[in-house]
DNA sequence: GGTAGACCTGGACGC
DNA sequence: GCGTCCAGGTCTACC
């Protein structure tokens, strides 16, 4: 890092766990996120003015905040920029309380926010790349994104709207996804699609479900794992990997008709409404640490990344 | 409303 | 080395 940068410090609430923040969902594997497994610190480029890239090195030396190293300096309103986007991707003003006092063992293991990227765009592109492929070709998908179009940071939709499907295609092995990626980010650069009105905590999830259906190549799967990425988790995003944990977790066996088996996995999760997606990823998780052999936050992406597809999980 | 086939890529496998 | 098949979720055309 620079001596010519800034640092910043984050307060966080009792019982915060930067590794534990970090290391619960996949989308930390994805580029351009790279955890440190060492140092424990998430390494992380983000858009500060004008769309200039700040490389930040994240790491909790205390309980109560976060320690931000940048490679530049950094003036008050980009601070608060930097900031913002750390706060998203570790949902660090997200209330876990209710959620823990629903299910004790999450409480115990400290289980509870599930990283995200610093903008939902980002996390419906990576949505995006997350569907009809194996895992590894989606890190390779999202490390493409960076290089060529992101200049080394998650590409922007201003980015991705001047880029041609048939480029993306072709650089970054998007194959058919290329349009949707396309059509997804001009439609946010012409403002067709204002992404702050899926953030807004007043609206329910029955508003925004339909809303995050009409988008070109959001599906019921995408939508589910969307609707948790906005905090929502009364929804479910159900898949094959689905199917595959429930069926080892809870004895299931292989339905000839599987909509009789996404009936029962929605039965199943209601018990833990609102929090169904929660307690969902928390047995799949705990799933796949115990398949790994190694607690997720010593996990290494070239090394365990491949493990995350139900076909290597059989 | 339900269903089959196309969309893409990488990897596994057989020859 | 080449061809074929498979996994994966969404869209579209067709019945």
């Amino acid at each position: 890092m620079a001596t010519t940068g800034s640092t910043l410090s984050i307060k966080v609430p009792r019982g915060f766990d930067l590794p534990k923040a970090v290391c619960s969902y996949g989308y930390f594997i994805l580029a351009p996120n790279r955890w440190d497994r060492a140092t424990r610190t998430l390494h992380r480029p983000l858009h500060g003015r004008k769309d200039r890239l700040i490389h930040t090195a994240i790491s909790q030396k205390q309980p109560d905040r976060l320690r931000v190293a940048c490679d530049k300096r950094v003036g008050k309103p980009e601070a608060a920029l930097i900031r913002s986007q750390i706060n998203r991707m570790l949902r660090i003003d997200e209330d876990v309380r209710p959620w823990h006092r629903l299910h004790a063992k999450a409480k115990r293991v400290g289980f509870g926010r599930l990283f995200r990227s610093p903008t939902l765009f980002e996390d419906i592109v990576k949505t995006i790349t997350g569907c009809n492929v194996t895992w590894p070709n989606t890190m390779r998908m999202n490390a493409l994104l960076c290089e060529h179009v992101g200049k080394g940071g998650f590409p922007t939709a201003g980015q991705l709207a001047a880029t041609r499907a048939d480029t993306l295609k072709r650089l970054c092995k998007v194959g058919y996804r290329a349009k949707r990626i396309v059509l997804l980010a001009r439609a946010v650069t012409r403002g067709d699609l204002d992404l702050n009105w899926f953030e807004d905590p007043a609206r329910t999830t029955d508003e925004i479900w339909p809303q995050l259906l009409n988008i070109y190549g959001i599906g019921e799967y995408a939508a589910g794992n969307l609707c948790q990425l906005l905090g929502r988790y009364d929804r479910l995003a159900i898949d094959s990997e689905t199917y595959r944990h429930f069926r080892q977790a809870h004895g299931v066996p292989t339905p000839t008709n599987p909509k009789k088996l996404h009936k029962r996995i929605e039965k199943y999760y209601a018990r833990y409404a609102p929090y169904q997606f929660l307690a969902y990823w928390f047995e799949l998780w705990q799933g796949y640490e115990a398949s790994v052999g190694d607690d997720a936050r010593d996990w290494d992406a070239a090394e365990h990344g491949p493990s995350f597809t139900a076909n290597q999980l059989k």
